[in-house]
DNA sequence: TTTAATACATAATTTTCTTAGGTATTAAAC
DNA sequence: GTTTAATACCTAAGAAAATTATGTATTAAA
């Protein structure tokens, strides 16, 4: 699974691309390796994100429209460095507000603001 | 799509057998026409599980166990109620739990807390 | 009497992720 | 010195889960 949380695994799907354009707005420029090593790190192991799923859905965005590329060498090695365009800054607000709307209906309708142990 | 947010589309998905589990929780006996009417009805029309994502998660849920099925004739209409079991109860709470855990963990990352528009 | 709502179901297709594989550089460990 | 781990990119086959489309049938409403 792209997202491998610890004490589960398919529960959720679809966040992927949200996550990625949100740490964008955030970060100004990252590569793909970074954001991999970035939602470990902010998530404490919890979501893991795989190649397999963060490259197609990187050159998505791209072919999009939605962010630019920039190659850099380090060395011999390559990076591939990722950017918002505008209009990937318009996405990421509108994905980002439908991410939250939707918890925020999941919680409601899992009545999970009632019970004490949900903060 | 079996979410069919107003807002969007397929930004999330996996999220259908832990509401039909927490539905059939509060419910004691549900059928499957009733819990499309009673997520629709609670979420605003914003949440509109389809039938052809549901009867299949229904029949998973017998499958495994976690459910029994009951057949009411209403007239010469068959309903076919379903039912938690005790080993549906317990995966229940497991899904809910992993629910609301990765949840908060996705508020964290996106930042959500410390905007003032998302409660 | 036709349409909408109720009520079940399955099958083909699509999307999205997992799993697995591949290449190559650089740093660390042995 | 050489193997291993970490860095860094990538794709393809397969699986999972939904969408879309379709089917049947009853009942209520227009």
């Amino acid at each position: 699974m792209y997202i491998c949380i610890m004490y589960s695994s398919e529960l959720i799907k679809g966040t992927l691309k949200t996550i990625v354009l949100n740490l964008l707005k955030d970060n100004d420029k990252m590569y793909g390796y970074e954001i991999t090593q970035k939602v470990k790190d902010l998530t404490a192991q919890k979501i893991q994100i795989t190649e397999g799923a963060l490259y197609p859905t990187l050159h998505a965005l791209e072919k999009h429209g939605d962010v630019t590329t920039e190659k850099v060498y380090i060395g011999k090695r390559v990076r591939k460095y990722y950017r918002l365009t505008d209009q990937g800054l318009n996405t990421t607000k509108e994905r980002v507000n439908e991410l939250a709307d939707f918890m925020k209906t999941i919680r409601f309708l899992l009545d999970l603001d009632s019970s004490v142990q949900n903060v």
